[in-house]
DNA sequence: AGCACA
């Protein structure tokens, strides 16, 4: 009666419950933390951390009520007040009697990933990276068919499928937005098991540096799991990407970085498009296989068949996807750059009227990578592939980099992405070849940056411990294979 | 420093 006229707060304070509400935690309070905290006084059977406005609050419960009673008996006739890194954490029941079970918001696993990267906004990921994502991409190439234009979309379907690497890794949709806190996405996999691989393998890393413009410093990942289970994606763009719909609009406002670079800059419009592309070499002061070629245009999409041929006492090649989107992509990207630094053997390229290659299935001008012994399969190479996490930045970047390798040094002894560096011996010569941060043995000057010129993406910078990063990312062939020119290191025997 | 999924 009277009691019930008080003040409310002290109900609160004076009906038992197992489960216990800590407030002025400090800032991020782990649950280890809180477990810490109160495992003294029971077993504690669940957590809520990260409560309230200011998430410094949580709640506890345990498995008895005795165990809650005695801890809040302790502090109230302690002393010392309950601390959680020196903080005094304010304990009282709880005015629920269980912690019901929300776990939903970030760590009940689901197939669908909530990335947030810190220190990153939309823009900062920029076209200038499209191939290293891209590239990567080459993983699980039959995914990368549709990643259009160098944005954080396609970095962080580089995230994704860089991380899995099960044959079934596959990475179903993106959704990317942008919060106040940050830049965030949503990544789709077939399943919970997928997800959680990935999100175990990268949360709290860091992308490299080096896929990141200058401007941009650390680059943290934050992955919990969504509610969702399937995304709704209606437009292939620059912030959506449904890998499994290839037929998919594509969002004519969201490609125009790829269009727009079709578009030469005496205006001249684009010219018909094609899934094939017909690449001419100038300044070949090196010889361009078809595996080099293969392994360069590998970095976006697979690869079906590639034709060499003379034309003009020069070099061209006729390189085939399986769409158009990838052809795009490819060609946007390599278009103007050299496969070799130094201005060799300078890609250009343009749409082939052809289609469908009719070509001899592995000969020195010639491979057709779709005839099953021919080449290895990409998802074989998927599943083979142990990690790359490696080539993920862990906040302080230890021992990835062993190099110091300024520019140059042709047995690049610093594959941080080369997966087979971690098995000691290089797994599939194919495609995982394309991994970056790999020399190009024959030519002296042995990289592939990209390079009209030379790309931004070149320069390296420090690395986050003063360690000087490893050249960027870089086309060639396996430190292990050294082949020779003339040779052919991947589909040989 | 004061109670959490709608």
């Amino acid at each position: 009666m009277s009691s019930s006229s008080g003040q409310p707060q002290f109900r609160y304070t004076q009906t038992p419950s197992k489960v216990l509400h800590l407030r002025n935690l400090p800032w991020e309070c782990t649950e280890e933390e809180l477990v810490e905290l109160c495992k003294p006084f029971g077993k504690i059977v669940n957590t809520k951390c990260n409560v309230g406005a200011n998430r410094n609050q949580a709640f506890v419960e345990f498995a008895d009520l005795n165990q809650a009673i005695s801890m809040v008996s302790y502090y109230a006739s302690s002393s010392e007040p309950a601390q959680v890194r020196g903080k005094t954490v304010y304990i009282q029941y709880s005015n629920r009697q269980e912690i019901v079970n929300n776990k939903s918001s970030g760590d009940v696993a689901g197939n669908v990933l909530l990335v947030t990267i810190e220190g990153v906004e939309a823009g900062d990921v920029s076209i200038d990276v499209i191939h290293l994502q891209v590239h990567v991409n080459t993983e699980k190439s039959s995914l990368s068919a549709y990643c259009i234009g160098g944005n954080i979309t396609c970095l962080l379907k580089l995230v994704a499928s860089l991380t899995v690497f099960s044959a079934f890794g596959f990475v179903h949709k993106i959704a990317t937005f942008e919060k106040a806190a940050g830049f965030q996405a949503l990544i789709q996999f077939s399943d919970a098991e997928t997800a959680s691989s990935a999100r175990n393998a990268l949360d709290g890393r860091s992308i490299p540096r080096y896929l990141l413009p200058e401007h941009v410093g650390s680059c943290h990942l934050r992955i919990s799991f969504s509610a969702h289970t399937d995304l709704n994606i209606k437009f292939q763009s620059h912030r959506s990407r449904d890998y499994t719909n290839p037929y998919l609009p594509v969002n004519p406002s969201a490609i125009e970085g790829t269009m727009q670079s079709t578009v030469g800059p005496d205006g001249k419009k684009k010219e018909l498009e094609s899934n094939v592309l017909l690449a001419s070499i100038e300044n070949m002061q090196y010889a361009v296989t078809v595996d080099v070629l293969h392994t360069v245009f590998s970095a976006f999409g697979t690869v079906q068949k590639i034709a060499i041929f003379e034309k003009n006492g020069g070099m061209q090649a006729l390189i085939q996807y399986p769409d158009v989107t990838t052809a795009a992509v490819a060609k946007e990207a390599l278009e103007g750059h050299c496969i070799y630094d130094g201005g060799y053997c300078k890609l250009h390229l343009s749409y082939s009227r052809h289609t469908d290659l009719n070509v001899k299935a592995h000969n020195d001008r010639s491979r057709d990578y779709t005839i099953p012994e021919s080449g290895i399969l990409p998802m074989q190479q998927a599943a083979a592939v142990p990690s790359a996490v490696g080539g993920w930045q862990t906040s302080q970047a230890t021992s990835m980099y062993t190099g110091n390798v300024p520019a140059q040094l042709p047995d690049g002894q610093v594959a941080s992405w080369d997966p087979s560096m971690q098995t000691g011996r290089p797994t599939f010569v194919s495609v995982p070849t394309t991994f970056p941060g790999q020399t190009y043995p024959p030519p002296a000057v042995p990289t592939f940056p990209m390079a009209g010129g030379t790309m931004p993406v070149q320069q390296l910078d420090q690395g986050p411990a003063g360690i000087t990063a490893q050249r960027p990312p870089q086309y060639g062939l396996q430190p292990g294979v050294q082949p020779t020119p003339g040779q052919h290191p991947f589909y040989g025997q």
